[in-house]
Formats: structure tokens, C-alpha cells, sequence
DNA sequence: TCGGCGCGTGAAAGTAAGTTTCATGCGTGG
DNA sequence: CCACGCATGAAACTTACTTTCACGCGCCGA
């Protein structure tokens, strides 16, 4: 591990240098990233000396030569850039922002959303829904919404791996099939705001046959709640509807990721084996190279 | 300005890179600052070529040189902070993983994809798509497959702020609607590994008729480049189908969040007032309280 | 004042690293 | 089955880096 501060040993030892050498050390110490860009005859050029001296001077601060020199440099040029810049945490995107902000501002919060999500996520949970969704004969999921698009991500995912899933977009459609399941079987609500009537009623006409009902949301303490089994929860800030919301289904998709994970892990030989074939599955519909 | 992202751009390009030149980039993509450290000679010894396939290597990726590369390299890896504990990067989950390492894992990649992308977006290109977007008077989204979900998010999104725009889940009803658009109109493909033909197809024909074509995909270099006018890029380093392809998905989210901010910016008042009213129309279904 | 001594220095020789060129072989499409 | 083109590594070549060496300057003692 290359200690720190290798400019910051530089001017230490500089009155030590000879004066050739102190010649090559002030222009590296006055601007490392430039010296790095620079081949040993520029910088000897530059400092009004000879490639010799330069050598001489690497090994003075300790290094092999001169590329040795140059990568140290780059490095520690890199390390010194001062992280981002202030960015409005949760914020809303400042009227005459330029485009490089907007894109920082929204990573910034998407990322942020996905991370804050992950570490408060109640592991303890997740195994337990993980566990119910193996034994399931019958998985239900629902949501309304922009969180249809995850309940159907969801699905889809778990269809893929083999296990029989569901998503209706249509309530109707979605309340027939859950009053189908029983005892064993899973239903799964997704509402941001937990506030959702129709996931509420899913969820409760599944929880009366008997099902195991998961709920994922945004706020622990809401309706959604009241009639779940298992309550999993996302961490997303947003206040406004600046952002269409993007930031807490990418939080939610990172749970469903997790909980897909898990039950993949269950039976990892079947799972792998499921998604090579579902993936060949549309191989023909790939093109192969750049076409003319 | 050292623009930042080389690595995320390297295994961006992964795939356009012939074989020999593939395996220099993992072995660059899987140790920056271990190759760094070599020589040119030395890495290719390691990645079993020739040198004149490393200088290849640098020149496909857009550097001048070896040394240059070298530079770089060594600048990326200490800008990068090491992630707490060990978490294989990209790589797949250990067996007897506990569930809170598979949160940890999951989590970290699925943030990673999510600033990677930020980092190597354009603005430029944003902004240029985000002009055609405002300009036009139809708006075609299309994707196939995990992509489908992104087209449909962003297809809503721009509909909720009194955008016309239209997403097809079937390939002939797009390429139908697609043959529609004239000059002024945009046509969006979504495909993750850019080679997916039903989306080039869609794109393919937008072109035709004078539209403008925009392609958002993980690999700048494949066949979907060559059928759009703009193409954004997502950094996702998903090689295996762990995740079901959840980081890049949440990469093209993100994209998409962007550009809708972008998009909604340009008018600012009636974006607004589009959002609240479609906020409020969905309020009946929500329910106050906790319920009994 | 002069002769040696040693250090700093750059010129030039020498070596290693990086780059270009070219011939080969393999795979693809006609 | 042939022709073409592309990927590839060997070898020639160039540039960068390193070492060697001799010069010269300043210091010191005679």
C-alpha cells in the first residue's frame, strides 16, 4: 500500500536536494498531475536539467525510476480532487441548473435511496419471506401504479427461476386469483405510500384464505401494515414529485433484487440452470454484430 | 479534466473488443492498480498476447499509449475507495452467504450501476435528446423483454406531463406506430446488450421516416449504435445472470430519471401542475388511516 | 597560488520499454 | 471451395528510460 503523501515528502526533503534536483521537485510539487502527463525528457526539459538528474531525484524521494515517479503522481493527483461538491441532499433540481447537475443531483439521490434502503432492510425479515416464498405452491403479487411495474419485475423474476407467480395489473383480475390461494401460499402488496386501497384489499382477501401476506412500503407504520405478515421497507426521501418518483422504486426493485437473490440461493443448481435456458430462449433474437 | 470513469468505460466497450483484447480488459477491469504496475510486456505475458495487442487495447479504449494507460489506471484505482470489507465486486454471491451479506452485496452493485452510470453519462447527449424530446409531437419507446419496463416507466412518466408518447409491448404495434412518426418525432429503443433485432428493427424504421432515433444501451459499440442519431449509455457490470439483471436495470431507470427531469425543466410551471393533477387523481383510491 | 579531491552535473552510450509494420492463419460469406 | 478481411504475434523499429563516464566547479590543505 503506497503510503500517503508522497508530494507532502517531496517538500519535506526538498532543502536536502541538490539544486537541479529541487528544480524537478518544485515543478512536481507545484502541479503532480501535469508532471505525470509529462515524458522524463519534457520534465528535464522543463526543469532545465538532464533525464540524469530526474532519475537521481526519483530515487532521492525513494522510488525505482521514472515511471514509478509518474504512476505516484497520477495516483495522488487523483486521491486530492475534492469529492463532488455540494449537492442538495433530497433537494429539488435548481431552476437554471445545467445538465451535469441535474445528472449528479439525481444519481446522488437515486444511489442514496438504494443504499439507505439496503441498510436498513431487516435481514431477519427477508429470510422469513424468503422462506415462505420456497415453500409457496402459489405466489401472488400486487401493486398499483408505478409499483405494478416492480410487482411485475418481481414476477417475471421469479418466474424465470421456476417458481409459479403472478402479477394482474387489473384489481379485479388480481382479487379473483388471490381468492384462490390457501394456506402456504404467498401474496405480495407493494404500495410506496402503504396507502394503496386496492393492495390493501388483495392483501386481505389473501390473508383470510390463509395466505402468508408480505408488504413492501415506504412507511412501516401504515395501513398496508394492518395486514401483512411481514412488512419489508424502503428508504426513499422524496418529498416532491420531481423526479416521478424514480428514486423509491429503485429502492424497491433493490429489495426485490435481494429477496430474488435469496430464494435462488435456495436452490442454486435448478435456479442457474433456469435462467441459462430462459436466457438462450431469446438468444435468436439477438443480432450478432454491427451491421453495415 | 480527467473524464472520469475509464474502467466503467472499458467494460462498457468489453464486447466490441476482439478476444485477445477482451482479455487484457479484465485483466484491467479486475485490478486497476495491479496493472498499473506493470509493464506493458508484463501485461501481456499475463493476458496471454502480444504487446502490439495491449497498444490495440489502449488505442480501441481512446488512448494514445501504454504509459498513458498506465496513468490513468493509476489515478482510477486511488480515486476509487476500497468498499468496507471484501464484497466481490460483480462477482456472485458465496454459497453460505447470510442474508445480511446478500443485502450488503446486492446493494453495493445495485449503487454502483446507478453512479457508474451518472459518471460516464453525457450531458450532451442528454441535453440534445431531451431538445428532441420537447421538439417533438410523438414519442416512440420502445424495449423488449427486462428493457420493456423502462420503456413503459418512461413512456408514463412523459405522459404524466402531458407528453404524447406511446410504448407497444408487441413488436408489430410498435413497428406499426413507429412507421407513423415523421420528422420531429423521436423514437427511443431500449436494449440493454444493444443487439436485440426487434428493437433495432423499431429504430430502423423510425429512421426511415425522418425521425429522430435515440438508443439507450450498455455497449455504445454495438449493432443499436448504428441506427440511432444519440446514444446514451448505462455502466453496468453485471457478467452473470445473478441478479436477473437488476443493476442495470436501475442503471436505465436512472437514465430515464434524468432525461424526464431534463425534459420537465424546460417547463417547469406546466410540468408541475401536469404532476399534482395526476397525483390527485389516484388520491380516492389511497385510505387515510390504519384501519381497524 | 596551486594541486588534488569530491560532488553535482549533463552528454552520450546503453538498455529496456513502447510502437509500428508485416506476414500468417483463421473464420466468414460469397 | 475460394477470396477476402480481420485478428494476431513476430520482428523491426522508435522512443523513453537508465547507466556510465568525464568534465568542471568549488573547497581544502599545502
Amino acid at each position: 500500500m503506497p503510503e500517503p503523501g508522497l508530494i507532502v515528502q517531496i517538500s519535506g526533503l526538498l532543502p536536502a536536494l541538490s539544486p537541479a534536483e529541487q528544480r524537478v521537485a518544485r515543478l512536481v510539487v507545484a502541479d503532480p498531475a501535469d508532471a505525470a502527463r509529462r515524458t522524463i525528457t519534457d520534465l528535464a526539459t522543463a526543469a532545465e536539467t538532464s533525464e540524469a538528474t530526474v532519475i537521481r531525484f526519483c530515487r532521492s524521494v525513494g522510488l525505482e525510476g521514472y515511471p514509478q515517479l509518474r504512476i505516484r503522481l497520477a495516483a495522488e493527483a487523483a486521491r486530492r480532487v475534492e469529492p463532488p461538491d455540494a449537492r442538495v441532499v433530497g433537494g429539488d433540481i435548481p431552476p437554471g441548473a445545467d445538465f451535469a447537475q441535474i445528472i449528479a443531483t439525481i444519481a446522488f439521490n437515486d444511489a442514496r435511496a438504494v443504499e439507505e434502503t439496503a441498510q436498513q432492510l431487516d435481514p431477519e425479515v427477508c429470510e422469513a419471506v424468503v422462506e415462505a416464498l420456497n415453500a409457496a405452491t402459489r405466489i401472488e403479487i400486487y401493486g398499483a401504479g408505478a409499483s405494478g411495474f416492480v410487482a411485475s419485475d418481481f414476477q417475471q423474476k421469479l418466474h424465470r427461476i421456476g417458481r409459479t407467480a403472478y402479477y394482474w395489473p387489473d384489481v379485479h383480475a388480481a382479487l379473483t386469483s388471490v381468492a384462490l390461494l390457501g394456506k402456504g401460499d404467498v401474496a405480495i402488496g407493494i404500495s410506496h405510500t402503504g396507502t394503496t386501497g386496492d393492495v390493501l384489499d388483495v392483501l386481505d382477501v389473501a390473508r383470510s384464505r390463509g395466505a402468508t401476506t408480505v408488504a413492501l412500503t415506504n412507511f412501516p407504520r401504515s395501513p398496508i401494515a394492518d395486514v401483512a405478515d411481514h412488512v419489508l421497507t424502503t428508504a426513499a426521501r422524496e418529498t416532491t414529485y420531481r423526479s416521478g418518483a424514480t428514486a423509491s422504486r429503485l429502492a424497491q426493485l433493490t429489495v426485490v433484487d435481494c429477496l430474488f437473490v435469496g430464494v435462488a440461493a435456495r436452490n442454486r443448481a435448478k435456479a442457474r440452470k433456469a435462467l441459462e435456458v430462459t436466457a438462450e430462449a431469446v438468444r435468436s433474437r439477438r443480432v450478432a454484430r454491427r451491421r453495415g
